[in-house]
This record gives C-alpha cells, structure tokens and sequence, in this order.
DNA sequence: AAAAATACCAACCGCGGGATT
DNA sequence: GAATCCCGCGGTTGGTATTTT
C-alpha cells in the first residue's frame, strides 16, 4: 500500500505540459546515468515529475530513435493490416513500426480510422473507394486525402466493425482464451514462423458454405470446444464470401502500382521477409487468389476488401 | 472578427503482470 | 504464499490548434 507521504508527494508533482528545460534534464540524465528506476530517478534528476511521467515522456517523445512526423503509406498499410489481425494491442503493433510509439499509433487510429468506420456506419451508400496515385499520408494534415483513401475504406456493414469478430488470425491470436500458456506474441509468431504456410492454408472454394481453410492450431484450440478437432476456424464476417462476387471486376482504375506486391506464394516464406512485405491476411490472400490476378497491389487490396 | 465546433495529440490514469522481498 | 514494487499497456482526458459558422 502506497504511503500517505507518497501521495502527497505524488500531489505536489508538476504534472501537464513538458517544458524544453525539463526535455533537457531528463535527457541528459538518461543519457550520463541511463534507466535504473523511473521512480527515483525523477528525483536525481532534479525534476518535480512522477517517474511514470517521465517514462511516458521518454518513451514517447525523447527516446532515440522516435520518429516525429506524419506516417507513411507503407506504415499506415501495416497499422491497417496488424489492427486487423491483433485488435488494439497497441504495443504490439508499434513493436512493428521502428521508431513509432503505441501512443502515436493509437492516436492515429482513434483519430483517422476510428472515426472513418464509426462515421461510415450510418452511411447506407457504400461508395466505391477513390483511390489516388500518390499517398496522402505525406501530409497527415490533408484531411481531404485521408478521408479519400484511408478513409474510403468503406462501412463494413452492421454491426458496426468494432463488434465483428476477429477476424481469422485474429481469432486464433485469441488462444489465450484457451490456454494459460500461450500469450498471443507467441502464437502470432508461431503463426509466422510456419515454414510452408501455404501448405497449411488452403481454400478450396469461393463459396462460403465450402470454404475448407485448414490452419495449423494451437494445442490449446484443439481441446477447446469452441472449435472443430481438426482445427477448423469459422471464416470473419467481415469478409464473408458472400459478398465477394465472381463477376467482380477491378474497381481500382487508377492506382499508382508502386507497392510491393508480394506473390500469394508469400506465405510460404513467411519468416524470412519482414512483416509488411507480407500480403494481406490469410483470408484476402486466399479471396485474392480466387478472384484476382497478379496485378493487384496490397493497397488495392486493402482498398477493394474494405469496400465491401 | 469572434465565437463555436471540431480535430489532434501529449499526457494522465487505472489496472495487471512479473519480479522481488 | 502474501505483500510490495516496478513497469508497461490500453483507455481516456484535456489543452491547443484549426476550421467552420
């Protein structure tokens, strides 16, 4: 139990705002007598700061390496893609981002994407994406931009998204719901680490009531009774085959063709390619090897997924 | 030009997990 | 095993900047 000196000690902190001076003194601190105890080192360092203050200002504005500045399109495309497989688990996701803080990319989720799903909600019209050659993520500051590109990705229907499930990897990131052993950094990364993934993900067909996604499972899935013994997975509906329609045809006319686009064969290295050179999620991989051909990028992807 | 509304983001808070005593 | 400490995470708040009316 914390002391009542403690918390009157706590109370007479200075909290709000950091000035440039104390920017100064706790990185000159840090930098002569490096991280020992965030408590105390307020303290020695001659700042009225809680230590959990100074950690965040740390971690977050004054560490090596942050970077400042607007996001990149490939970053936002991971944030993108990481949300959708991990859910809000911020840390997580920023762990694949050098240089981004969970902070920053939160805010950045709360403020750009968020509010695009939440807005889009009401929307009945579902509008086809308007997708520009060049990144509007250069400038976080043209709203106009975003609103067009990230925020095109359109209204995923009610219930609202944030109600879906997750979506496949999503759900199987969920073990630990399951097991006490695995933690989701660990499933996702046995996830990852399959040598031949495509080997163990294999869809058979389009339609949704054949749909036979085979994944590896954890030990822990496989004694749950939320799942079939072999593994099986219920597909998100988020991207329900049934709105995928064959005769679909590229909405995506004029897109800057500039990203990298990784071969659906990609899952089978997963491991030796970064993350984000990586395709999107295993289900709008699978419906991309269905219905489209090579020439679509990962953003079309996004784009065209999301439209739906 | 001024007030109101909205957007953005730095910082705070409470909680939980792991380590230590 | 219980109590405490420390750290990190995610949700939320509040101040400031910008835009709209």
């Amino acid at each position: 139990m914390r002391s009542i000196s403690q918390k009157y000690q706590n109370f007479c902190l200075k909290r709000g705002t950091w000035s440039a001076d104390e920017d100064q003194m706790l990185r000159a601190y840090i930098k002569r007598y490096g991280i020992w105890n965030w408590n105390e080192m307020p303290k020695a360092a001659g700042l009225s700061r809680s230590g959990k203050s100074c950690r965040l200002r740390w971690m977050n504005y004054l560490r090596p390496g942050i970077k400042r500045g607007n996001l990149s399109k490939e970053e936002v495309q991971t944030i993108i893609k990481l949300h959708e497989m991990l859910g809000n688990r911020w840390s997580t996701i920023a762990a694949k981002l050098p240089g981004r803080t969970d902070n920053e990319i939160k805010n950045f989720w709360n403020t750009y994407l968020r509010n695009r799903f939440n807005n889009n909600i009401s929307n009945t019209a579902v509008q086809a994406p308007k997708l520009q050659g060049t990144s509007p993520v250069n400038d976080i500051n043209e709203n106009q931009h975003m609103e067009e590109n990230v925020g095109s990705l359109e209204s995923f229907g009610e219930p609202s998204f944030w109600d879906q499930p997750f979506s496949m990897e999503a759900q199987m990131c969920k073990v630990e719901d399951y097991g006490e052993t695995y933690t989701d950094e660990m499933w996702v990364q046995e996830l990852l680490s399959y040598p031949n993934a495509s080997h163990n993900f294999e869809c058979k067909q389009r339609n949704s009531s054949d749909i036979d996604v085979s994944l590896p499972t954890s030990p822990n899935i496989l004694n749950s009774d939320e799942y079939s013994s072999n593994g099986t997975l219920p597909m998100s509906p988020i991207i329900s085959t049934d709105n995928f329609s064959s005769s679909s045809s590229n909405p995506v006319n004029d897109f800057n063709e500039n990203q990298h686009m990784v071969e659906i064969g990609s899952l089978e290295s997963f491991g030796e390619l970064s993350l984000w050179d990586h395709p999107f999620s295993m289900e709008a991989q699978l419906c991309k090897v269905e219905d489209y051909g090579e020439t679509y990028t990962d953003q079309m992807w996004v784009q065209e997924l999301l439209y739906y």
